[in-house]
DNA sequence: GCGGATTTGTACGTATGTATG
DNA sequence: GCATACATACGTACAAATCCG
């Protein structure tokens, strides 16, 4: 999934892996996506980078985040 | 500058004390704001406090920042 | 051109608060 | 009350590019 050798940075990474799994249809719209901890275990990366990973979906408009609920892949 | 006590985060209260002197002209368009560093002492913050700061003054379109570089007042 | 200082970027870890289930 | 989940805030370390003497 993410490669410490890619000189792409992990969060950028780790964004494109989920974006990956919204596309495939794995994540649908009005489905939650994994949370934080979900996403540190599932690629071995630290809180920080999932945060950072997160606000680059949203930057994207692909998914919304509502506090104290989780983190929604966005209808079209 | 910035009270701990008031419940605005810290980050929101550092980007508009920025603001506040961008907009006061003590910060002229063109011109660098001050480091991350600097800002950190002079609000008696984490940087990345700092950090979110200055995002959310990029956010805002108030300053851009260049890597390596600084971040500068957004011309008009 | 060299080397150190500066500045931003990335990444990790931890603690606490608040709201929800 | 407890577990979950996001928000805020602190700290550290190292990398990369730039600037300046």
């Amino acid at each position: 999934m993410v490669d410490p050798l890619d000189p792409t940075p992990l969060y950028v990474q780790v964004a494109d892996a989920v974006a990956a799994r919204i596309k495939a249809g794995e994540l649908k719209p009005g489905q939650p996506i994994p949370s934080e901890k979900t996403l540190q275990q599932d690629y071995g990366v630290a809180r920080g980078t999932v945060r950072q990973a997160v606000a680059v979906l949203r930057d994207r408009g692909l998914v919304i985040t509502v506090p104290q609920r989780g983190t929604f892949v966005k209808p079209a």
